[in-house]
DNA sequence: TATTAGAATGAGTAAGTACTCAGTCATTTA
DNA sequence: TAAATGACTGAGTACTTACTCATTCTAATA
């Protein structure tokens, strides 16, 4: 019997703390990041208990949307290829309009503030991925590789893609499309 | 007239700081760095104007570094394979070689402590690396390209061999191996 | 409506931090 | 050897930061 945390200022905080640490460095102030959200700072602090535990939470938030981004419409019944290419269109897309958020979680996860924990239930829920990649590996040149280091291949691919579309914006389709075809030659060729 | 500095204290500080920041982060105070150096914090600054300073010249260090280690012995004569496989082992073998060296370098490009001058001095010397990619490229998907998405997705495969590496040292050989065979499937096949 | 748990506030606190500077010392040159 | 330059030192300074807490407010229930 009391007045409730809102969802609401949850989100302003986590989307202040977005923007501010794209532009300016996870360094950024949490009375800062209080102000831009318009609560007051110890606000803050009754949704996060500590600036360590809000960025945790950050990582996992913008880990989940990413994923969500990655399988909502995913065509199960399409060819191995058109999979793929579902997948890698809707992360390099979601980094590319999205790039605060991108920049976020790559600040993120080379930075020491997230622990084990976090990382391991960030990289949760990509089962249906890995299988696919397993799928894409067995007639290829990594056929005898883990299933992770087709995953980490993907990703510092799909990475590398979406850095240099927001660098050469006037030809995402082109460089999306670059970048999809050099995966698809290095996991299936042999 | 006078004491001359010494570049003994000089790397004894970028030592210190890169063995610090490797496993602290970035927020590694200037008076630890000192510490572990050796000298005294002021003496510090009488190397280094400001810490901003030290981050800068400290990327442009390794960069140098990671450089010379890709291009020494390069086998001008040899078969563009050949030549490639060089480069790729080289790099790799440098930052699993010296993992604090390739994590501060990481940590530098995604903080917003360089600047853009220091970033641009640190891409400058791979005029032969580009040319070779170039060549590379000549015959496969990514001949429309331009060289400089050939280097970022070289950089990023090798970036991803490195990091792979020093989650599984067991197998080092195989995965530089598998990374280069996926790197030359995606830039020479069609 | 009255009660109450607990959300909201923001000035205050304790702990750091980058950088300074007055005094000391080492090295070079005249 | 003496003078002069500037490196070396580390306590001190001015500033910033994460987090607290006494107080005020709000909404959900009895």
């Amino acid at each position: 019997m009391a007045r409730p945390k809102s969802q609401e200022k949850r989100n302003a905080i986590l989307a202040a703390a977005i923007e501010l640490i794209a532009g300016q460095g996870l360094s950024i102030p949490t009375s800062k990041i209080a102000q831009v959200a318009g609560v007051a700072e110890g606000t803050l602090f009754t949704y996060f208990e500590t600036k360590e535990r809000l960025l945790n939470d950050l990582y996992l938030e913008l880990k989940h949307e990413e994923r969500e981004e990655m399988t909502r419409d995913y065509p199960v019944q399409a060819s191995l290829k058109d999979r793929a290419r579902h997948l890698w269109d809707k992360y390099v897309a979601f980094g590319v309009t999205h790039p605060s958020k991108y920049k976020v979680v790559i600040q993120l996860s080379v930075s020491d503030h997230i622990h084990e924990q976090t990382r391991r239930l960030g990289a949760e829920g990509y089962e249906a991925l890995s299988a696919m990649l397993q799928e894409c590996f067995t007639c290829g040149a990594l056929k005898d590789q883990p299933s992770e280091f087709g995953m980490a291949l993907l990703l510092s691919m799909m990475n590398m893609t979406i850095e240099f579309i927001l660098q050469h914006p006037s030809e995402a389709d082109l460089f999306c499309d670059a970048g999809f075809t050099a995966f698809w030659n290095a996991v299936t060729k042999i």
